[in-house]
DNA sequence: GTCTTTTCTTGAACTCGATTAAGTTTTGGC
DNA sequence: GCCAAAACTTAATCGAGTTCAAGAAAAGAC
């Protein structure tokens, strides 16, 4: 839990007292693989604090299959804002790629911690801008770049990623399917 | 400037005091069309609320030509978070595609703002939110939909839109070229 | 260690949308 | 009101990536 704390202070100030009412307020959990933080359809209760492991956010599209729209790693917060938020049922899936520990942060504490700790709703303002500017640079990838150049710019961007998840997840994640990322990896080795 | 008043009342409370604090601090700005508030490579200095008019948020890639990748419009506010609060240069260009008017909140000036009036920070993070959710929700349509598909969507979802803004600037935002927008449109007449 | 499930590969036919290169219509400046 | 610039259309050709279908390899389960 000392990766959260240090989270945070890379953002805001924490006092002593403040780094307690945080460690007392959020629960440790450990997820095996493939378990669920939130399904479909069900109201979104809590942020999650990456601690370790993998996360893949996922929704099913209109054909059935799976589409990732996200990968949720170590010292990211991974959750639905929009249905922990606003208290409506959730179009996505969050789910354990590989064993995970988390930290968690209940929807009914989260008022609460920003009551006691105002700088925590910067905190948390902070890394909404970071991971809004995030995904417009997801859709810039997409709409400048093939999939042979997103495949090649994302396997060196995180190597070591490739080893640990299904390249299914990652064709999906990539926006193309497991068929085309064959044939990339065929055509270069 | 009202009507950023009632936006910002939509979603945190705010006292007579907080009204007037906000408004001194915050100045009107008349902008003409073809206009920037913001240009590639210079830092940005503001989040500008629009109170009319429309703006495209756009970059120039690797080809060299026009990609954009936001409209913003009435009650939206428009930015790069990147750049305003990390001051590093920008990206994007933010242009008026038709004659506006907007509130500027100068980034010297949101700091005072938010420690005067807490309540200002907690909508800011759930502005954030709302740009994230819809920008995942892009990133869904980019996905799941053909061109073609996602035109309609956009035509039907803002219909008095298409009749404001050149074909082109759809045509770039949804992610095809001007060419098969006009198959598109001769296919449907 | 074998058996089942999950993941990955290969190839052929096909489709969506890009590119190129005209020509046409609309808009706006003066 | 006229001219130039900006915006839109049409059509032929081409390529990135999908779909479908089958088989091979790897990973768990017991």
């Amino acid at each position: 839990m000392q990766r959260l704390i240090a989270h945070i202070s890379k953002f805001v100030e924490l006092t002593e007292e403040d780094r307690e009412t945080i460690l007392s307020l959020m629960q440790y959990q450990e997820v095996k693989k493939k378990e669920y933080l939130l399904r479909q359809d069900a109201i979104c209760n809590a942020n999650y604090f990456i601690l370790k492991g993998v996360f893949r956010k996922y929704y099913i599209d209109e054909k059935g299959s799976e589409q990732i729209i996200h990968f949720g790693i170590d010292n990211w917060w991974i959750t639905d804002y929009d249905s922990l938020d606003r208290r409506i049922p959730s179009q996505y899936f969050i789910q354990a790629v590989e064993h995970a520990e988390v930290a968690v942060l209940d929807w009914r504490v989260q008022e609460e911690l920003f009551a006691k700790i105002p700088a925590l709703e910067r905190y948390f303002r902070l890394i909404l801008q970071r991971a809004y500017a995030a995904s417009m640079q997801r859709i810039r990838y997409i709409y400048d770049f093939t999939g042979e150049e997103r495949y090649y710019h994302f396997s060196s961007l995180y190597p070591e990623f490739l080893q640990r998840i299904p390249q299914y997840m990652v064709a999906s994640y990539l926006g193309f399917t497991p068929e085309f990322l064959s044939k990339i990896r065929a055509k270069k080795i």
